[in-house]
RNA sequence: GGUCCUAUCGUCUAGCCUGGCCAAGGACGUUGGGCUUUCAUCCCAAAAACCCGGGUUCGAAUCCCGGUAGGACCGCCA
């Protein structure tokens, strides 16, 4: 077996090690970032690694998935297995001759040996210890039978361990707690422990830096790394993230797939922002944060230690500062997949404005459907009753809006500023004659946005009239005015 | 059950290492108010936390010990 020890070197190389069994989840995502964000910082690599030595589960699409959702957050890495480098390949099913060949070295070296243990078996030991209320453990039973086929189980020596955790600080363990663990169903298939261990090695990492989840697994690692003889990388554990309920946020809880916020309207810098905040904070008040910005300020040391619960309103708030601060035609690039077919009929310049009367009201992309459909239709279906101001009756809606309409008549271009500044002092005689107080503009306004949107709540009724234009304005009153 | 980790407003957190500047700061959310025809944006304000118990000390959110609670791991998954 390869003997060269293998002096970790200066350059700092981090990975991100994700098995395709499933879609990118948020807190995959958020090792990722981190590990991305340790890495620039210090002028590093970020390499992507694909651990697929499950064969059922593991699939091609997946491993797409991840590429294109973290490319889509804006976290690229050096080597991958799209981008070729000196430690490739990248996909663990294309390593197996590495690892047989380190295989092969424990086996003959003896610290790894062939075990005929049935699962049936060992899963009934396992409960019998259960039950017992001992710590469930391989018993070593086909140690030293010199069995030549089977699963091939590691040799765990019993001894005190401990490692410098750069966020947790010291950790001890004692490993003679631990039963042998199976490291390969066989020479052509190893499994994860091995696996991660044969390839930071191999592809000299630095840091690993990974969820707090792979702590208690951290000494059956070092022991694997010292039996082939392999330096030890500095370890980092990232506090979970959590469920409301506390609990570690699994792939099956809801949706936190990051493909289903993308989807949904989420925008990258959004959700960077706001997973780098989940464990880490800058220690100033600064809370919005750019990527350039994060590579700057992160630092593992600000760390935080415990679990941190995935809090939806939040990210919503920094995904609406995030859309307000689009320019109007980017967001419309970004919202047309959002809007109805027919946006077609309509001039870049009309979706633009469209977009930007709604802008304030959007907290992701999607909303942009709802929140502009008015603007599209061309017949609006809506309850007369929402015509009414406060205390109007009928008769004065009828009014109101008749007084609208001929107001608008006279307008050649309908400019917000320009109505605005009429209707606004039209709404004061209006008051006046009706003796409402003059400052409730109301009695005017109300029936004509209502008129022109349809809706409980929605954009001014002068920047509506502006994007309708005077024929779909005067129509869109008219029809409110049948109504009554 | 064992091992390991963690513990500040409902949530994310600052402060803790290097005790006093903390009658604990910020943000999201909530509530109230302002602006306003509505909703949203924006602005102002309020309520809201040092898990418990000991100890060390003139003094503890900060240091020590013990509880308690929560979490992770204990796979021929990763």
């Amino acid at each position: 077996m390869p003997k060269k020890l293998k002096v970790q070197t200066k350059k700092i190389r981090v990975r991100f090690p994700p098995s395709p069994t499933g879609p990118l989840h948020i807190g995959g995502a958020r090792t990722a970032l981190f590990n991305y964000l340790f890495a620039k910082q210090n002028k590093g690599d970020f390499i992507l690694r694909i651990e697929d030595t499950d064969k059922e589960r593991s699939r091609l699409e997946w491993v797409q998935e991840i590429i294109d959702e973290l490319k889509w957050l804006g976290i690229e890495w050096n080597e991958g297995p799209d981008i070729d480098g000196k430690f490739g390949p990248y996909k663990q099913s294309q390593r197996l001759d590495i690892y047989e060949k380190y295989l092969e070295g424990l086996l003959t070296e003896n610290k790894a040996y062939y075990c005929i243990c049935a699962p049936e078996e060992l899963e009934a030991r396992r409960q019998e210890q259960m039950s017992r209320g001992v710590v469930p453990k391989y018993d070593g039973k086909c140690r030293d039978k010199g069995y030549t086929s089977g699963v091939i189980r590691f040799r765990i020596l019993e001894k005190k361990l401990k490692f410098d955790d750069l966020v947790r600080g010291r950790i001890e363990f004692d490993a003679g707690l631990l039963g042998d663990i199976v490291i390969a169903k066989n020479l052509e298939n190893p499994l994860y422990h091995f696996a991660v261990v044969v390839d930071d090695y191999e592809m000299e990492i630095s840091h690993v830096i990974r969820g707090e989840e792979h702590l208690s697994n951290t000494p059956r690692q070092i022991l694997l790394q010292e039996a082939m003889g392999f330096y030890q990388p500095i370890y980092a554990h990232l506090p979970l993230i959590l469920n409301p309920d506390k609990s570690k946020m699994s792939k099956r809880a809801g949706d936190m797939a990051v493909s289903d916020y993308h989807k949904n309207g989420y925008l990258p810098e959004a959700i960077v922002n706001f997973m780098a905040f989940l464990g880490w904070n800058p220690g100033t008040e600064k809370e919005i944060f750019s990527m350039s910005e994060l590579i700057k300020e992160f630092s593992l040391g600000k760390v935080q230690k415990g679990g941190a619960v995935f809090n939806i309103q939040r990210l919503d708030y920094t995904n609406g500062v995030y859309i307000r601060e689009k320019t109007p035609a980017k967001l419309l690039k970004l919202c047309l997949l959002y809007l109805p077919e027919d946006h077609k009929n309509f001039s870049e310049k009309t979706l633009e404005k469209i977009i930007e009367a709604v802008k304030t009201r959007m907290k992701k992309l999607s909303d942009v459907t709802e929140l502009t459909d008015f603007f599209f239709k061309e017949k609006l279906e809506y309850d007369k009753n929402l015509l009414a101001w406060q205390t109007m009756g009928d008769g004065e809606v009828k009014e109101s809006l008749e007084r609208s309409y001929h107001t608008f008549k006279t307008f050649k271009k309908y400019i917000t500023k320009d109505l605005e500044g009429v209707f606004f002092k039209e709404a004061e005689n209006f008051n006046r004659e009706k003796g409402h107080p003059i400052e409730n503009r109301g009695y005017l306004l109300w029936p004509l946005r209502v008129a022109l949107s349809g809706k409980q709540a929605s954009t001014g009724p002068f920047e509506i009239a502006e994007i309708l234009g005077k024929e779909k304005t005067l129509q869109r009153i008219q029809s409110a005015i049948d109504k009554v």
